[in-house]
DNA sequence: TATTTGTGAAACCGAATAGTTGCACATATA
DNA sequence: TATATGTGCAACTATTCGGTTTCACAAATA
């Protein structure tokens, strides 16, 4: 069972639950609401996500309050930083075209 | 079939041939040389690629060289963009916390 | 022209995925 | 104590996924 962040956020749901409880903690019915999913299949959502360490939980007597685990979203972020160079180099190569068209233009 | 930035860079595989080639265009056969795998694998992880817009495809003679979209990896990076104030203001939340340690000390 | 090379697409397969329904169990509350 | 509530887990199902094998076809080359 493969079970990282990249797999964890591909689900367009699973993106939408780590959204909602960016701010703010929530329990597992009141996630539910918010989808047209049954309260089970949020409750699987949030295994997945708890298993990849993206959320984590808080028991509060009965009700098990969800939160996101926003260091492991630097995980992507961290992935992404690759390409960052790369895409300020294309900007800086997409300047200097423009600068060449307006120095032509002279 | 979905088939969003999201949903294609969960592959792991097609997470590696997104940076292989990042810096430079390559041919399926080329990008499979890479890999255990067989090249009609590589091939189907083009498609999906090329379906969500992450690489293009140039025509080379009877060669097909696949490049990276740059800008399309930019959604992710917007996506992330709304957690990145909640992270900063973690972040601040901690320099306050140890800031009220420091001031209790005194 | 005949053959090799580079490629995509279709058919098939086993495993994983996302959902459902039904159940168990602990904690509140009457 | 009996009941209601909040939750996780297991079993089942349809669909998707990632891979392989086989084939078709166009471009390069002998």
């Amino acid at each position: 069972m493969r079970r990282d962040v990249f797999q964890a956020i591909a689900d367009p749901t699973r993106r939408a639950i780590i959204v909602l409880i960016a701010l703010q903690a929530m329990t597992p019915n009141a996630i539910a609401e918010h989808f047209d999913t049954s309260r089970q299949a949020v409750s699987k959502h949030l295994r997945i996500l708890t298993e990849c360490e993206l959320v984590s939980q808080k028991q509060e007597g009965r009700e098990i309050y969800y939160q996101l685990q926003i260091n492991k979203m630097k995980e992507i972020d961290k992935w992404l930083n690759q390409f960052r160079k790369i895409w300020e180099t294309r900007f800086n190569q997409l300047d200097e075209v423009l600068s060449t068209i307006k120095n032509r233009k002279k």
